[in-house]
DNA sequence: ATGATGCTACCGACCCGCCGGTCGGATATT
DNA sequence: AATATCCGACCGGCGGGTCGGTAGCATCAT
């Protein structure tokens, strides 16, 4: 039972490095010194660092967008889902904190991971965002609430919107303004906003 | 004068395989054998790898955007001016072959890069190609071509749009599906008019 | 109670491949 | 022969991963 203990605060070092640092800049030593146990103990645990991070990526951000396959289904207006969908994406960024360099580490593409399924994990979790997106805007294509439009082209617009928002607000300013993120908050209402005036009909 | 062609080949060899195969992917000795010279006198023209790449930056890709700043300050409509800078930004990406892993290299914040001064020249093009497009946005919005709306806010959702669409045609895509490339010629002005249509009033 | 035995979890010194960068000698040029 | 240019064997730091040893603990025999 303090097995599962030990791995778990090996888990939690290792999200907040990488989110702090990065996966590169983030060494096996300095998360096995966070959680408290030798590097050794590390292997134990986990097969290698890119096996952590996938771990650590199921675990702590993937799951989370269970909840947006459940919002797909539900019963409510394009409008709604999408406002919804944009307060779900801005609610895990204040939860991974004001710094994010684990995101652009995830950008398609990455040459920090020469391990192939985790390219994938990763790959996977892109499509199944853009997935929730175009599902939602095809809806309200469909049902006459959104200007109409290729769908394909008017959910990579949207999300890619979205992703530039949070990048910008989360990433980018924060280095250049630290203090500026606790501002942030009501933006993201405005911003929802404006994406969605963009295309309602 | 040989000097000259000796340091380009070498500018030319850097450049094609950190586009291909990325910054951290890509080794001196690579491009060494590639510019047909030995290691060593890839150090003769160029004090690191790191700065090897900002040459290469400042001269295969920040040069070219002198031109944004020509177009923002031309007389035409702002929906002339968001479709040329798209149009642009499309003529870039296809200049740079079907295989952008420095694109997400150069994604804010990449752990890729130690040396301050680099992080700054990429972040530099982040802040000039925002700019552009905030600057055709407040145009547009003033001159009533655009809705109204918070025209940073509104910038960061074009641009979004545009990096998305482009990072998504040009690096995810040709990995599922290498072919479809050149047929994406067409849908830049479709998408191009898709974000516009989204915005004008 | 004591000590023997074995098992598990733990650990950090060490190993080793990698790669950016160096340097002294070779080669071309004047 | 002097100078400029070139080069690749070598160096050294880095860091992921290993492994042999230790410490704790339970079980059991005396």
């Amino acid at each position: 039972m303090e097995k599962k203990a030990k791995r778990n605060s090996m888990i939690e070092a290792a999200f907040s490095l990488f989110l702090k640092n990065g996966y590169l800049n983030t060494k096996v030593i300095d998360i096995a010194e966070e959680a408290g146990v030798g590097k050794g103990t590390v292997y134990e645990y986990f097969p290698s660092k890119e096996l952590l991070f996938a771990e650590v990526f199921r675990l702590k951000i993937l799951s989370d967008y269970g909840a947006i396959e459940k919002l797909i289904r539900t019963k409510m207006s394009a409008e709604e889902k999408l406002l919804k969908y944009v307060a779900f994406e801005a609610k895990n960024m204040k939860k991974f904190g004001d710094s994010l360099h684990m995101l652009p580490d995830m950008v398609m593409g990455s040459d920090a991971f020469k391990n192939e399924a985790l390219q994938k994990i990763i790959y996977d979790l892109w499509v199944l965002r853009f997935n929730a997106m175009h599902s939602i805007v095809k809806e309200g294509i469909a049902s006459g609430e959104f200007l109409p439009a290729d769908s394909e082209l008017a959910a990579m617009s949207v999300m890619g919107s979205l992703n530039f928002f949070l990048l910008f607000k989360y990433d980018m300013m924060p280095k250049a303004c630290p203090k500026v993120v606790d501002a942030a908050e009501w933006e993201f209402e405005s911003f929802a906003r404006t994406i969605f005036n963009g295309i309602k009909a």
